[in-house]
DNA sequence: TATTTCACATAAGTTGTAATTATGCCACAG
DNA sequence: CTGTGGCATAATTACAACTTATGTGAAATA
C-alpha cells in the first residue's frame, strides 16, 4: 500500500512544472506546503526525487523513473474522474433494458426514440426477451429495468407499474365473415382452425390458461413465433388468430380483418415497467424512466 | 486538479475487496475512517459510486467506471514506487560513463567487469570519446562521470580525481636496435621513421606540443587511428612508435621491443576521474565509483 | 418467529498532520 | 555589490481525518 498518495499529486505537478513554486500555484496551496510534502515523499521513499537549485528544480534519475510512471497513474485517475464527471452529465453511459417485442413496439420504442435524441451520448442495449427470462435478468442485475406484460409471477423486491391496458383478441378475414358481430361462445374456437403464438410466451400461456379455465382446450393449426406472422396468417384466411390488439390494429380499422366477439370477456391484461426495488438505478436510467413519466 | 487522492486509494481498496471493513483491514485504519472517506469521495464527485448492503459493497455503474480507471491508476503508481525501491537496490539502473580507448582498456574495464557481476541489473553505457568531447558530455550531463587523460582544461564545477599515472613512451623493433640503451636527444627522432596516433586525440595533441617546446618538429610516417596499431606497425619494423607504455608493456617485456631512451624526461601524464561538482549522483555511479576507490 | 451476527453508518471527541506565515539562504543577474 | 527569484526551514495554527462508541438494517440461525 502506497503511504500517502497526495505525496504524489504534489510531486506531479512539481515534476510537471519543474517548480516548486509554480506547483504550488497549480495546487492552490502555499510553496513551503510543497517543499514539505516532497521532502516527506522523499523521505518515504528513501531517495531523492529532484535536484533542488536557485532556478527551479529537476528531477534526478529516481525522479525521472518514478514521474513516468506517477504522470501515466495520476492522469489515469484524472480521466476516470472526468469520465464519471460524463456521465452525470449523461454525456456518457448506458442504459439496460429489458423488454419483449411487444412491449418494445407498442410502448417503448417512442420514449427510446427521444430519449436518444436527447442524449445521444447514451448507449441504450435493450434486451429481448419473454416476460420470465427479462424477470430473471432483472434479479440477476443485467438489466436496469424491463419492460414486460402482465400476468407474471412478481417476486418479492420487485416493483412493478403498469402503463397501460392490453387486449387479446381474436381476428380473421372474410373466409371467416360469417361469424361477425355474433356473439360468440369460446367452446365454439375450437372448430375453428386456430393461429396462435408458440409456447414459451406469456400472451400464449395466459390464453391457454384462461382458456383452460373456461373448459376450451385449443389444438391451432398454426404456431408462429411472432404476432405479426399471425397477422399476415389470418389476413390470408388460414385461420382465426390470437394477438394483442395493437397487432391487428391497422387491418382492423381498414376491415381486412375483423375482430370475434364473445359473451364472455377476456380480462385485460397490461404492460409493466418492473425494476429491482433494492437497486439503485444509474442516471441515465432514471432519466429515462423520467420520460417514460415512471415515478421512482 | 483532483481534490484528495488519498480518497481515491480508499476507494480502490474498498472495490477491490468488495468491502469498507476488509478495505479498513488492508489499509491499516478503522472502519469508520473508510466509510467517511468514501463519503467524502462520492460527495466530492457528487455521484453514489457504492451499494451499502449487509454483506459488504458493490460498485454502481459510475462507480464500476470509475474503479476501471482508478486500478490502473493507482497500481501504475504503485509499480513506480516498487521501482524505484529496486533503483535503490541496485536492481536497476543505468550508468553512463564517458572514457577513450586508453582509460577504458587500461583502466575501467576490471572495475566495469567487478561492477557489472555484482549488480547485474544495472546497465553500463560508456560513451567512447576523446577527452574534450568527454568533458563536454559532463557538462551537459550526458554522463555520470568520465575518465580521461591528462592534460585537459579543468573547467569550473569539473571535480578531477587521478588515479594513475601514465607514461609516453617510444618504442621500436630490432631494426632499430642500434639506439637501444643509448641516451637520445629527441632531435634525432627527426630522422627516423615516426608512427603516430592521429591529430584529434589528446595523447598526440600533448606530444606534438611537448616536443615543440623542445624545439623538435616531427613529421610522422605513419599516423594510426589507434595505439594498437601503432604497436602493431613497431613491430613490423616499420617505424618508431610513440604510446602510452601500457600498450607496448608485453612487448617490452618479451623482448620484441624495447624503449627508447632520452636524456630529457617526458613529464608523466595521468589518468583522471571526473565529475560534474553540482549535480548528485544516481546511486549506481556512486557505487561503481566506490568500487573503484574514488571518495565522492 | 425471535435472535444473533455481520457489515456499514453515524456521532462526538481527539489527535495528528498538513497548511500558513515569517524568515533564511543561495545563486544569478543587473 | 545589491536586488531578485526560488527553495528550505521554523514555528504556529487550524482543519481534517482518525478513533471509540453506538446505531441500523439485513440476513443467517436457532
Amino acid at each position: 500500500m502506497i503511504s500517502n498518495l497526495e505525496y504524489f499529486k504534489v510531486f506531479y505537478y512539481t515534476a510537471k512544472y519543474g517548480s516548486v513554486t509554480r506547483a504550488a500555484g497549480e495546487l492552490m496551496i502555499s510553496q513551503p506546503a510543497v517543499s514539505q510534502s516532497l521532502k516527506q515523499l522523499e523521505k518515504s521513499l528513501g531517495v531523492t526525487l529532484l535536484e533542488r537549485s536557485s532556478r527551479g528544480v529537476k528531477l534526478t534519475g529516481e525522479g525521472q523513473l518514478l514521474y513516468s510512471y506517477v504522470e501515466k497513474g495520476y492522469e489515469q485517475i484524472e480521466s476516470g474522474v472526468e469520465k464519471v464527471r460524463q456521465m452525470q452529465n449523461m454525456e456518457l453511459g448506458e442504459v439496460h433494458i429489458g423488454a419483449s417485442d411487444m412491449t418494445l413496439r407498442f410502448y417503448l420504442l417512442p420514449f427510446l426514440e427521444k430519449f436518444h435524441e436527447e442524449y445521444p451520448g447514451i448507449k441504450v442495449i435493450v434486451t429481448n426477451a419473454p416476460t420470465p427470462e427479462t424477470l430473471e435478468l432483472l434479479q440477476s442485475g443485467k438489466i436496469d429495468f424491463g419492460v414486460v406484460s402482465t400476468p407474471f409471477e412478481k417476486e418479492k423486491d420487485i416493483t412493478a407499474f403498469e402503463v397501460r391496458e392490453i387486449e387479446d383478441v381474436f381476428v380473421a378475414g372474410r373466409r371467416f365473415i360469417s361469424y361477425k358481430n355474433k356473439m360468440l361462445d369460446f367452446q365454439e374456437l375450437e372448430k375453428l382452425p386456430m393461429i396462435f403464438l408458440e409456447n414459451n410466451t406469456s400472451t400464449r400461456s395466459y390464453m391457454d390458461e384462461y382458456l383452460a379455465q373456461e373448459g376450451v382446450i385449443l389444438r391451432p393449426e398454426f404456431e408462429l413465433a411472432t404476432s405479426d406472422m399471425i397477422v399476415q396468417f389470418a389476413l390470408r384466411n388460414l385461420g382465426v388468430g390470437c394477438v394483442v390488439r395493437d397487432f391487428a390494429a391497422e387491418y382492423l380499422e381498414s376491415g381486412m380483418l375483423f375482430e370475434l366477439r364473445f359473451n364472455r370477456m377476456i380480462p385485460k391484461r397490461a404492460f409493466s415497467v418492473v425494476r429491482s426495488s433494492r437497486q439503485t438505478l444509474p442516471e441515465a436510467a432514471k432519466r429515462l424512466l423520467e420520460i417514460m413519466e415512471i415515478e421512482l
